[in-house]
DNA sequence: ATAGGGTTAG
């Protein structure tokens, strides 16, 4: 015994070696135990230690007598485990063990009580993997570590399992945990799972959580957690990561985890990874549930056209809509504004109710409600809230800030404060958010006091709240009085108050949130100062400002006439620490257009380019703006430019600014004619819908060109008013040409348009033919002389000639425009429509022009 | 572990 004792001090430091540390840093991969539990100490198994040690090995002790009291072995290695000393106490166990002479009477003798006294030493000095060692060692040799566990030191294990899933170590901690799973510990019992999950969560381990999550029974569940905490974290690849993770766990398809990574990619914003999802299920022939339709949907709501699509998919393959579904295909209207279409839905819910088959909810009601409050229609929305009353369906808070938003929208303050008050009386207690519809009323009735008004009591009585019964009589009738005096008829600046009065005081909701300020921002109208120090006292109640509140703070000093100071809110926001947004670039460049600051309207434009800011079609529909009146033809191209920009980033623009643009600055070549352009256009009602691209690409295509070349302009497919501002497009070109020195080479060429016998075409290009020729002669002065129609047949030299009797056919087939003229012509039995301006006729015209000027 | 509400830019 004594002996051991030696033994075992001798070679307890320098045998008993701790896993290797299995932290390895974050970005070092792959991690050495990141699938496996680390391998036991191998010196705690073999033999050898006790062989080199100087003492007889313990078998020998075994072999002379006193095997047959395994025992005293018992107590022996109980009372050396106590003292912390478990090479000692493994290599007893393993020495009896090995033997095989009555180890079950060892194992059954060993005391609990006495090794867990040592363990928990172990653990409480925080040696947790000296402690892991002896688990696993003591389960090496059959004997169950959680057997040597008595109750208090199960706590202190769980403790400090807690400690360690408290620290920030994912990796350590789900190591430990399978550690102790394979040794059969009760995770549950040690560990909350989802503290667990958190971790790995926080650290972005989803593989960490998939592996921990496999641990516990309920692994299905959990990994569905794992998604959906990923999705809020919005940590899309974590949490696909954890769904493929998942996938490989799991036998067969598992309905949840499929919702919840669609929820997830609905979280993250990227609705197209939900699709690719969905047709991931169909592609194996799978039916999804209810609830996975109902979140494809609801994640794709942006988009009715596919939510109407997955709907319908969903009638084919079987599966039944509940009124979720329902619901949410009212959203997806209400989102894209289709009122017609909620009607309809609306329609077909409540006939299916009638049949007994399904039961509108709250949710339903207060979706139809948004989808009349957003249309405007108060009166719609307000039968909508018959409706329900008549179903026995009660409106909640939301329900009823849905109607008092009706009303707001429609800047009816009046109704929106009944609906209030009403709903008050209902018991429906207010909360910041329907207060702040309340004060959204206010403001969209430009009645900016009663806002400030209805703010301040409420923050009176919120402050008031906690200390109700302290208040005097004298104090709380002041304040009725106050509140009474603020709006007489009103129940709602009366209502904290009212509260006030009441034994037992109500909890007053309102909290005042960032949106409240910026509500409020919005109340202080022109009044930058104000609106500034609101945004002051929204820091010191410990409140952020925002993108939106940045933003309404440009827009103010904007709407003072201040652009200078607006930009400077911009550049003010970053120093805050806010990147402006899209809304915020785009308000600064309204200010700027507003203003007159053109230019820095479009710097404003490429700076937030050069952020990568994408911008949307307000953007670009604020900037085509800038150029009111018509300018150089650089400041014309550059809207060009935008417009084209725009485009290119799919947005198809009404081009109304930039037509209005393009006509002006045309027209300003015959700025000296009382002729106005509006009377042009009232006249011409019928193309009004058509897209005017095809007129913005040829007047771009012509502004590009330089005048020293040939000019031909092609007028086909162009209506009255278009070809005009095509033609004057072309003449301000060769006048600005002119005026900086550069001569015209060439007749002008207008093709009208290619004559079909017997279409309904032709009345349309003789329209456009008299027009143009009244433009010409008429307005500008100029001698235009239409040629001979010639018959275009397949000769390409022949109407290339045609066209430009002095070139030469190399040259004519040399240049892509007219090949494409001709080819587009060889189609056509048909003979060409053109008028010819002379070079000496736009000579003359141009020294009248410019003599005109400058007198 | 689903579905609904308020604020910003034309």
């Amino acid at each position: 015994m004594r002996e051991l004792v030696i033994i075992s001090s001798s070679s307890s430091s320098s045998t008993f070696i701790p896993p290797p540390n299995p932290k390895p840093p974050h970005h070092h991969k792959p991690k050495p135990y990141h699938f496996k539990p680390p391998p036991p100490p191998p010196p705690l198994s073999s033999s050898a230690t006790f062989s080199s040690s100087k003492s007889p090995p313990l078998h020998t002790n075994l072999a002379r007598g006193n095997a047959n009291q395994p025992n005293n072995f018992a107590v022996l290695a109980s009372q050396l485990a106590q003292e912390g000393r478990f090479e000692d106490f493994l290599a007893i166990a393993e020495t009896v063990v090995d033997s095989g002479v009555e180890s079950d009477k060892f194992v059954n003798a060993l005391d609990a009580k006495s090794v867990s006294v040592g363990i928990e030493r172990e653990l409480r000095e925080r040696r947790i993997r000296r402690s892991v060692a002896f688990f696993t060692g003591v389960e090496k040799l059959g004997i169950s570590a959680l057997r040597l566990f008595s109750g208090s030191a199960m706590s202190v294990l769980a403790a400090e399992c807690r400690r360690i899933a408290g620290g920030d170590d994912a990796e350590e901690v789900v190591w430990l945990m399978e550690i102790l799973h394979g040794l059969q510990f009760p995770l549950r019992e040690l560990v909350d799972p989802m503290d667990i999950i958190k971790i790995c969560v926080e650290k972005r381990e989803p593989e960490m959580a998939v592996r921990f999550a496999c641990l516990l029974p309920q692994a299905e569940i959990l990994f569905c957690a794992i998604i959906c905490k990923f999705g809020k974290r919005n940590d899309l690849t974590s949490a696909l990561v954890a769904f493929e993770e998942s996938k490989k766990k799991l036998s067969g398809p598992n309905m949840f985890a499929y919702r919840s990574i669609i929820d997830a990619c609905g979280l993250c914003g990227d609705c197209l990874k939900s699709r690719h999802i969905y047709e991931e299920l169909l592609a194996e022939k799978i039916t999804p549930n209810i609830y996975v339709f109902n979140s494809l949907m609801n994640v794709n709501s942006q988009d009715l056209s596919y939510t109407l699509d997955v709907y319908k998919h969903m009638q084919n393959v079987g599966v039944m809509a509940d009124i979720a579904s329902y619901n949410i295909l009212l959203k997806a209207c209400c989102l894209s504004g289709r009122v017609d279409l909620a009607q309809d839905v609306y329609r077909e819910v409540k006939q299916l109710e009638s049949t007994g088959a399904l039961k509108l909810d709250v949710f339903t009601y207060s979706t139809v409600t948004k989808v009349f409050a957003d249309a405007k229609l108060w009166k719609m929305a307000l039968k909508i809230k018959e409706d329900m009353l008549s179903a026995g369906v009660v409106p909640n808070t939301v329900t009823w800030s849905s109607l008092i938003s009706a009303c707001a929208n429609s800047g009816l303050v009046e109704q929106a404060t009944k609906l209030f008050e009403e709903m008050v009386l209902a018991g429906c207690e207010p909360n910041s958010r329907c207060c702040n519809t309340l004060l959204h009323a206010c403001v969209e009735a430009c009645q900016y006091d009663r806002a400030f008004r209805l703010f301040q009591s409420w923050k009176g009585s919120g402050y008031q709240e906690t200390y109700f019964g302290d208040l005097d009589g004298s104090r709380v009738s002041i304040m009725a009085a106050e509140s009474t005096c603020l709006d007489s008829n009103s129940l709602v600046s009366s209502y904290a108050s009212n509260l006030q009065f009441s034994k037992s005081p109500k909890r007053v909701n309102f909290m005042p949130t960032t949106t409240t300020y910026n509500i409020l921002m919005k109340a202080c109208g022109t009044n930058y100062n104000r609106a500034k120090a609101l945004m002051e006292e929204m820091e010191t109640a410990g409140l952020s400002p925002n993108h939106i509140s940045w933003s309404i703070l440009i827009d103010i000093y904007g709407a003072s006439g201040n652009a200078e100071g607006a930009v400077q809110i911009l550049r003010t926001m970053c120093e805050a620490g806010i990147q402006p947004d899209v809304v915020a670039y785009t308000t600064a460049i309204k200010v700027c257009v507003e203003n007159k600051h053109p230019k820095m309207a479009f710097s404003l434009f490429a700076e937030m380019k050069g952020y990568q800011i994408k911008p949307n079609l307000v953007t670009y529909n604020t900037l085509l703006r800038a150029r009111s009146k018509y300018g150089s033809v650089d400041e014309v191209l550059q809207c060009l430019g935008i417009y084209q920009d725009m485009r290119k980033a799919g947005y198809k623009s009404n081009d109304h600014y930039l037509k209005e643009l393009i006509e002006e600055w045309c027209e300003g070549v015959i700025q000296d004619n009382n002729r106005r352009l509006g009377q042009f256009i009232s006249r011409e009602r019928s193309d009004l819908r058509r897209p005017q691209s095809l007129l913005l690409e040829k007047v771009a295509t012509h502004l590009r060109k330089s005048t020293t070349e040939s000019i031909v302009v092609d007028l086909q497919g162009l209506t009255k008013v278009e070809a005009r501002i095509v033609v004057l497009a072309v003449l301000r070109m060769i006048k600005e040409n002119y005026t900086s020195g550069l001569r015209i080479k060439d007749d002008m060429l207008i093709i009208l348009g290619v004559e079909r016998v017997g279409q309904d075409t032709i009345r349309h290009e003789v329209e456009v033919k008299d027009a143009i020729i009244k433009l010409l002669q008429n307005e500008l002065g100029l001698e235009a002389t239409l040629a001979r129609p010639r018959a275009a047949h397949g000769n390409f030299t022949q109407l290339g000639t045609s066209l430009y009797p002095d070139a030469s056919t190399e040259e004519i087939l040399a240049r892509k425009d007219i090949r494409e003229e001709i080819e587009f012509s060889t189609r056509r039995p048909a003979s060409v429509q053109r008028l010819k301006v002379t070079k000496k006729s736009l000579y003359e015209w141009l020294r009248r022009r410019v003599g005109t000027t400058k007198r």
